[in-house]
This record gives structure tokens, C-alpha cells and sequence, in this order.
DNA sequence: GCAAAAGTTTGATCAGGATCAAAGATTCTG
DNA sequence: CAGAATCTTTGATCCTGATCAAACTTTTGC
């Protein structure tokens, strides 16, 4: 340890500058090239999950990093009076594996039978250490990130929990655009007390939320995991969303 | 670009792995070295703000990046119902300007007297493109911002409010340590109606809640802004945590 | 294909906060 | 320093969602 880096511990976030990270409209979830992929994964084996799989818990040794191949996995977090915070849901190409002084700083479990690509962190920090084309789209992820928990703070510090709920449904919804499925019905592949976990509302409050927008004719919910937006301008009146366009890259800063 | 640090994985959506970017205990606020901090100050300007001024607003054109020299700054944006969400407060040293498609991605306001660095984002680019080194450390603070967040995100998913501001006294005291400030008694400069929009609260509410602990001996209000905790079990019984200790770093990673 | 298990809806009750409103403190400002 | 503007506390009421619990429904495993 000679220099150590120094980062702030500021609460407040510290860096909420620069720009140029922003992923180029087409490339929304894939922030590396094939290229960089291909390279990563000779270095990586492939593994397989169960649904309900536990694929690494808080606190365990944080020896790999893993790149979702197919399937959904969430993170989440023990929360007080036994109950779990579930951080993030992530889909197919999305890293996961993020650590602190070694140890992994939540729990993963897949949500459906999954695949993904385990990369040990040595593997992974050597190659760093050549490539900087690499660093700098992981650079790119992390502010995508940052941006989406900021956007979950944003979700739980709404009051009613019909809107967490229609947000929660928006965000799923511009996520399926963005990896180019047809967005005309929303694919919900969790149940309905992980939602809960994300929005911070209870089971039961999840139930009635569908049931509500239901009856104002906002929602249809063709199952348990399929819901179409029926009333965009009601829906939108709800999340206070009037368009708001997807993120795309203005500059591309660098070579 | 050379010879890159280590960072790590990504996540959640996507980068949620890696590890080092953990502050090292002693220097917690400041990523930069001195020596940077000095290169880069020959490219800004001191910019001054009067307490309640507002710095920039979500949407303006993003065409600096400021450091922040003293004073404190709170970062909010627009929430329905003419609320506003404050999405984090700034201390000395932290870095903000944050955005996207070449706008700020959120407003910012001096909550009392504030100079700081004015940093145009060209400037800032074309250092980081020829420097590796600050590249690495602002990936640090990436990855420190993306924790903060998280946090945020969990104290907002919490049911009573009581619990949330009891962890946002909490948030703050650590701060404060981190600061190098005596943590005997909480600072909290900022006023009851900032409290209520970080922690998704009314400001009622925050009244109440600093009045019950009070009551239940948990803490002592000295005054609008001096806050001690004299029943640490009691807190933390509230907080759900038990000691937790402060981010540090593990692995150097570069020279 | 049928039980058992897991997940979901719905009900009834209750409490914690939101809201609206007004009175008390503090801190500006001239 | 007094009055104004701001911030904070406290009250009263109402409503949303938490809780506890039971009836359904869908999925899973044999």
C-alpha cells in the first residue's frame, strides 16, 4: 500500500461531474465492445444458477465478478426486522459483483435459471491494468449506476405507493427498449414481493396497486408477469413523466 | 492512456464488481492528491455563492465542473407536486456538475456561504485524457458515490420515520469523523424542511421525529443544528446497526 | 395429475404520517 | 434594535398503507 488512491467519503457525492459517459443511444446495455467481451471470456467460466439459486452472499470473499449471460438475477440487502432491500434487478450483459475490502457488499440471488460468465477479479484486474479502452467503459457503467440508484432514491422517496408502483413498471418498461424487445406489453419476471422489496411497499400494497390502476383503466395485467400500459397519459400523469427521453451520448470524449 | 489502476466490476444494472476503490481510512474526503488538485486548479476560476443562491439548474448547460471549497451545497431535482428531492448534500472537497447529453442532471443551491473551483468540463477532458492517475481516482469517487446512493436508497426504503432519520443522523456523523471532526456533538447545517426532502419525509415529520427521540432519551437537540446521540444502543437499536465500521481501503492497486 | 408448496388477492383493523393550519422561535435587514 | 421574513414546533383530522389473517390461484414435485 503506498499511495493509496484517497477518495472521499463525503457524503455527498462527490463526484457528480463530467459527462461524456453516457452510453450511445443503440448501445444502451452493452457498454463493451464485442471485442473486450470475447478477450474477458477466455478468461472466465461459464456458470450455471437454479431459480432461487443464492449465488454469492454479503460478506463472502469477493474472489470473481460475474457478467449475466441469460436470465434475471436481484441483489439485495437484509434490512431491519427481517426484511430484504432489494438493491437492483439485473438482466442479461449486466456486470455484478461489486465489493468492498474483499468482501461482496450485497447478496445475489438468480430469479430465474441462469447463466453467466464468472471472471475472477485477478483475471479482470490484470487485464485493467493493460487496457484502458476497457477502464474507461466500466467507467461508463458505473455512471450508469450511479444514475439508476439514484433514480431507485428517486422511486422510494415518492409518498403514494400507486406511484412507486407505475415508476417501478416505467423503469422495466424503458429497460426492455432499451435491449430492443417490443415494449407494447411489460415482462415483469419477478413476483410480487420482490417488487415490493424495490418500491419499498409491502406485498399486499403491491396487490392493490395493481388492482388500482387496473380499475382507473391505466394498466391491463394479462398475468402475473405481464402488465400493458393501456392509458399512457394517465400513466404518465402518475410517474409525473411527461416524455423523457432515453440517455444518449453527446460527446464521446476520448482517443 | 497507460498503465490503469484496478477497478472493478460493474452492475446493477450493472457494474457491481471490483473492489478497490475503497477510501483509505486517513484520507477519506479527498480523492485527489495535492498534486492534482494543484494542476487542476490552474485551469479554474474561484466562484463564489451566497447562502441560498443557486448554482445551476437541472437542465442549463453543463459546461463546468466545480469543486467545492467550503461551505455546503445540496443537490436536488423536481419532484411532483412542487416537492423537491434532495438527492444528496456536498461538503468541502466534493466534486459536482454531473450530467448528461451536455446538461446538468440536477439542480444545485449554496445552503450557506459557498466558494468553490469552477472547472471547465473541456479542460477537465482533456487532463484526464493524458492522466491516468486522476482518471483512476475519479473512479474512485465514482464508486463512492454509487455506495452513497445506494445508502440513500435504503434509508428512503425504510417504513418509520423515525428509523430514517435516525439513520440520516447517522449518515452525518460519520461524515463528520471521516471529516476529522470531533463527532461528540452532530453538525447538521442544513434545516428541517432539507432533512424531510433527503429523507422523503414531511418537515412535520422531522419536527416530531427529533422530539420523540428526544423524548425517548435517544438524543439532545441543543439547538436547530447541534445534535448529540447519548443513548448509543438506543440508536442503534433504532438504526438496526450494530458498529459498522468506516470504509477502507484493502488493496492499493497502483504503485 | 394431484397434493403440496408457493405466490396472490382480498378483507378488516389500526397506526403512523400527510395535510392543513396556527402559534412560537430565530435570524435577517434596514 | 425593531419589524419582517423565515424556520420550527405543535395541534387536529383524515387517509393511506402496514399488519394480521384467510381464501384463492398457480406452480412444482412426485
Amino acid at each position: 500500500m503506498s499511495k493509496t488512491p484517497t477518495p472521499s467519503g463525503g457524503f455527498g457525492p462527490s463526484i457528480q461531474a463530467l459527462d461524456p459517459w453516457t452510453p450511445s443511444a443503440g448501445r444502451m446495455r452493452q457498454l463493451l465492445t464485442d471485442d473486450e467481451r470475447a478477450r474477458l471470456a477466455v478468461m472466465s467460466t461459464i456458470v450455471r444458477f437454479k431459480k432461487g439459486e443464492i449465488i454469492y452472499q454479503e460478506g463472502d470473499r469477493a474472489d470473481a465478478v460475474f457478467n449475466l449471460n441469460s436470465g434475471i438475477v436481484t441483489t439485495y440487502s437484509k434490512a431491519p426486522r427481517g426484511r430484504e432491500h432489494v438493491v437492483a434487478f439485473l438482466l442479461a450483459d449486466d456486470l455484478f459483483g461489486l465489493s468492498a475490502e474483499g468482501l461482496y457488499t450485497n447478496s445475489t440471488r438468480a430469479l430465474t435459471a441462469v447463466t453467466a460468465y464468472r471472471l475472477p477479479v485477478a483475471a479482470l484486474r490484470s487485464r485493467l491494468t493493460k487496457d484502458a479502452e476497457l477502464e474507461f467503459h466500466i467507467m461508463c457503467k458505473l455512471c450508469q449506476e450511479l444514475r439508476q440508484a439514484r433514480h431507485h432514491a428517486f422511486l422510494l422517496s415518492q409518498r403514494s405507493a400507486v406511484t412507486k408502483l407505475a415508476m417501478f413498471l416505467q423503469l422495466f418498461e424503458q429497460l426492455q427498449i432499451a435491449k430492443g424487445e417490443p415494449a407494447s406489453e411489460i415482462h415483469l419476471p419477478m413476483d410480487r414481493s420482490d417488487i415490493g422489496e424495490y418500491t419499498g411497499i409491502t406485498l399486499a400494497a403491491v396487490s392493490r396497486g395493481f388492482r388500482t390502476l387496473t380499475i382507473r383503466g391505466i394498466i391491463k395485467v394479462r398475468d402475473r408477469h405481464h402488465v400493458r400500459i393501456v392509458d399512457r397519459s394517465g400513466f404518465e400523469k402518475i410517474t409525473g413523466d411527461p416524455p423523457q427521453s432515453p440517455t444518449q451520448l453527446v460527446e464521446a470524449g476520448r482517443n
